[in-house]
DNA sequence: TGGCAAAAGCAACGAGGGTTGCCTTACGGG
DNA sequence: CCCGTAAGGCAACCCTCGTTGCTTTTGCCA
């Protein structure tokens, strides 16, 4: 279940787009190892010493793997990091759905929280921001479609979606990147209170 | 009024401890000439490129300079990246003050948002957030400095600091950051009426 | 105006990251 | 069980960053 979407195929250009039939991937055994080990040391190192003061051969070698296996399959570290990035937090997950606006969001937002609890995920999600500008990264276009997904179902819903991702979203991505220490999971429930008991 | 700021010593080990006097620090003419030169560069490069492909030899060769000098000036790229980025924004700048808690937070907002929708700024701040964590950036704690003398210079102020921060800060900077086409002037204006709208 | 020393320039070096060509391993289908 | 080939390992390479010792320029003060 969780293979298969790493194994992007590199794109080798031409070679490949020549022979019709599929290249047959090869999926198991020491390829899978190796994409755990992977991923394993990234989240490790991260985790130890922050996004930006890790490279390629130090992952390399903490996961008992050649540098160019990884440089081969993922090309980028950029692109490693957000595979990583976007790992957790499955888009396809279920989500909170009890028929109230305001225990769908606590819910949520409590997830949120509770992911970038983990250092691996805070220290990507800052990873992340310093590549961030016009092309929104994947992880919070994903948060915005799930806010727009809980307000649009909710027949005369007491926010917007731009007040959800102001005043709940914001707030708690601002708080995992600059203030990690401040953020609990009751922060959830003030916000979700500041956000729905108003005039 | 802006050269002696940026001439930090960089801190010559021993050599100079030993000396008692002053060591005759020198600003004018062609050191200043150079500093001017490479903050020029480094706002160029950063508004082109983005803060993180950036290096130093690169500066040095835009501003005309060698890049030993920038390296035995700032020692460091975060370091001179730091630099640029509290340039501006002085932290000894007159803020609002009309009487009215709500009228200031206004025009601080305002101030903020026109601050960082220069692109440079933008850019310096999605730096500051990937080497952010623990250390908070002196930029974004000069911003909690500046709300809570808002709120405590007022009598029963209508909000407490944290939902300045939660609802004001937050949302500017998650939109600087990761929405940048979504923010303008009037943005300050929503917020501030969503901030003290409430029951 | 002359001299001291701070700061810039220059050149050479070391180190580490990323790339490439080639060989070895071992999936996966027959 | 066996072959074809995808994927990993290895080694050499280049390139660029950052450091250092030295020389040259030039700001500042007497």
């Amino acid at each position: 279940m969780n293979t298969q979407t790493a194994t992007t195929p590199a794109t080798h250009d031409a070679a490949q787009t020549a022979a019709a039939a599929a290249p047959a991937r090869r999926t198991g055994g020491r390829s899978a190892l190796v994409l755990s080990a992977v991923r394993a040391a990234v989240e490790d190192l991260v985790k130890e010493r922050g996004a930006e003061r890790v490279t390629v051969p130090m992952i390399a070698e903490r996961a008992g793997v050649n540098p160019t296996s990884i440089y081969r399959r993922w090309g980028d570290l950029p692109t490693l990091l957000n595979e990583i990035a976007t790992y957790h937090l499955d888009p396809a997950r279920p989500l909170p759905a009890s028929g109230d606006l305001r225990t769908d969001l606590l819910g949520w937002a409590t997830e949120i929280i509770e992911h970038y609890s983990t250092p691996v995920n805070a220290a990507l999600l800052r990873a992340g921001a310093a590549t961030a500008g016009d092309t929104e990264s994947d992880c919070l276009r994903n948060r915005r479609a799930e806010a727009t997904l809980f307000v649009e179902r909710t027949e005369n819903a007491a926010v917007t979606v731009d007040q959800v991702i102001d005043h709940l979203v914001a707030p708690i991505i601002y708080r995992v990147i600059f203030l990690p220490s401040s953020i609990r999971p009751a922060t959830a429930e003030r916000l979700v209170a500041e956000l729905f008991d108003r005039g």
